[in-house]
RNA sequence: GGCACUGUGGCCGAGUGGAAAGGCAGAGGUCUGCAAAACCUUUUAUAGCGGUUCGAUUCCGCUCUGUGCCUCCA
């Protein structure tokens, strides 16, 4: 296996497929391009961690295949159409609420969530999707495919509202639950079984809606051949997926909690459209972030957004909370907490201690050219084990423990660093910038780890001063006054390691 | 009630039918004017009960525990 030649890499990829509950060998359905969609937010507030979490395991996905020579399309949509906060007819819609909150025009809030989300996704170091449509820009494409599934007597009007009909969907492909392994009939919903008007609509309970008619009060609404009304949530999904991506595309991702009702309706419509088996070959589904030991969500409270992130007047830079999200398995549940970050920055920094020190060595003149193989270090063999633990469903922890595993080498034997060939450490050097900075997005920082603090251009100046001056008192060993200035800093947040005297 | 998943040292978190990664903390050390940092070494773990097997943490069954979904949700 030359490690310069991705297609072996390319070849060995598995992937969990939720919808079979396997690993799964992952082969694209065109040799060289890769299609994702993946469901993206509804924009009527700030994002918050566990919504980032999703978006960072799947950025990983998409740095990893482009990294690997994929063209990648990655779709990811903007949920932008205000859906209702529970199915009841009166139910007010999230967005419309949102800008009688805010005083602003419904447009106004999509408009300033959108650039919030945009905005916070890109302090992650996540990369722009490849096409990242909305759902008021579709709203044509959706009445199309609505009308679609009428004439193919999978859909009913009724009142000025569409709705899938499930039981005729099943009577035809049998296949409503097989992403969520659920059965019809034995769904229940305890809330609308009481008294709804939406239950009295549809022909049965499990009928979700594709079009909803509009209450005078709701001011989000479209003209459709059934009046004035709004899609409903899961047809965005389907029609922007395959306007994209075709009819059946490579991978299908989104948090855990989409999985049933989003994911299968958008599954059901799919099939019910095209009459084909499936709508990705491959579905992903991220595991959430808990607080408390329970989900994080905006609707119960319990979430935490970036601005949150402070303990002990100190705040982290998001790429450490990046680093502490994906040293967890992005199918493990993951507990947010501080000292998870305390010791995710640590790590951090002592993986980027030994990006520097390894830098330092590839620059040095060396002659010989053989790889160098010892019993303890093999640099071709990290290689692989570092791309075998990625094509192993991503396993991103593996991999971060074999750049713990290279930096405690760095670290420790210079001896057997001495003894390797300088095409050996320029490669060492090359994968571990690949694998930290490319394919984990991580970031370098460029201050101090007191980097959060604001400092004014006075205040850096001054402290410069201030420890040029320590410097000259050290060298004159004058201790009681060094010693001094370096705890009058400590309280300030600016600690000192002194290096030997020269 | 149904479906899906989970349980690993003090904490966080991987993997595997054949001596259990890694990080943090703890302990010891190197370095250092001191301190810190950095680095090195190192102690401690597979929820319980059965079964399959030469051998189970891994596979199967049961029990207990936790989570997600069956309104809106990443």
């Amino acid at each position: 296996m030359n490690i310069e030649d991705k297609n072996y890499i390319r070849n060995h990829i598995k992937i969990y497929n939720s919808l079979t509950g396997k690993k799964e060998l992952f082969q694209p359905i065109n040799k060289k391009y890769v299609g994702i969609y993946v469901c993206g937010p509804t924009v009527y507030h700030d994002i918050h961690l566990g919504n980032c979490r999703t978006f960072i395991s799947f950025d990983l996905v998409f740095r990893y295949f482009k990294h690997l020579g994929y063209k990648v399309r990655y779709v990811r949509n903007i949920t932008d159409v205000g859906h209702l906060e529970n199915e009841r007819d009166d139910g007010e819609d999230k967005i419309s609420k949102k800008s009688r909150i805010e005083g602003l025009e419904p447009m106004e809030i999509v408009q300033k969530y959108t650039i919030s989300f945009h905005k916070i996704l890109n302090i992650f170091n996540t990369l722009p999707p490849s096409i990242e449509p909305t759902a008021t820009g579709h709203i044509i494409e959706q009445i199309d495919i609505i009308q679609e599934l009428i004439k193919k007597k999978l859909a009913y009007e009724k009142n000025g509202s569409v709705y899938f009909d499930i039981k005729k969907y099943n009577k035809k492909f049998s296949s409503y639950g097989k992403l969520s392994h659920n059965k019809i009939d034995k769904l229940f919903n305890q809330k609308l079984k009481n008294n709804s008007s939406v239950v009295v609509e549809k022909r049965c309970f499990q009928d979700f809606s594709l079009w909803k008619r509009a209450n005078d009060n709701h001011i989000m609404n479209w003209n459709s051949p059934w009046g004035k009304g709004f899609p409903g949530w899961h047809i965005e999904c389907t029609t922007m997926s395959t306007k994209y991506l075709g009819e059946i595309f490579d991978i299908h991702g989104g948090g855990i909690d989409l999985k049933f009702p989003h994911h299968e309706c958008e599954l059901a419509q799919a099939i019910g459209i095209y009459e084909n088996k499936n709508l990705a070959h491959y579905w992903m589904h991220t595991n959430m972030l808990t607080f408390n030991g329970k989900k994080m969500s905006k609707s119960t409270g319990n979430f935490l957004g970036l601005k949150d992130i402070i303990i002990y007047n100190k705040s982290f830079h998001p790429t450490i909370i990046r680093f502490f999200i994906l040293q967890s398995h992005y199918r493990s549940l993951l507990n947010f907490s501080y000292q998870g970050l305390i010791n995710a920055e640590k790590g951090y920094y002592r993986l980027m201690n030994a990006i520097e020190k390894l830098k330092h060595f590839s620059t040095k003149e060396k002659t010989k050219t053989n790889h160098y193989y010892s019993s303890t270090f093999n640099i071709i063999q990290w290689i692989k084990d570092c791309y075998n633990a990625i094509n192993d469903d991503f396993n991103i922890p593996l991999l971060i423990s074999f750049l713990f595993k290279a930096s405690h080498i760095v670290n420790n034997s210079s001896s057997v660093i001495n003894n390797m060939g300088c095409s050996d450490i320029n490669l060492w050097n090359k994968y571990m910038n690949h694998f930290i900075f490319d394919i984990l997005g991580l970031q370098t920082l460029s201050l101090e780890k007191n980097s959060s603090y604001e400092t004014s251009k006075k205040f850096k100046v001054l402290i410069e001063r201030l420890i040029k001056f320590r410097i000259e008192e050290r060298k004159r060993r004058n201790w009681i006054l060094s010693d001094r200035i370096r705890k009058e800093l400590s309280h300030v947040g600016i600690s000192l390691h002194d290096d030997k005297l020269c």
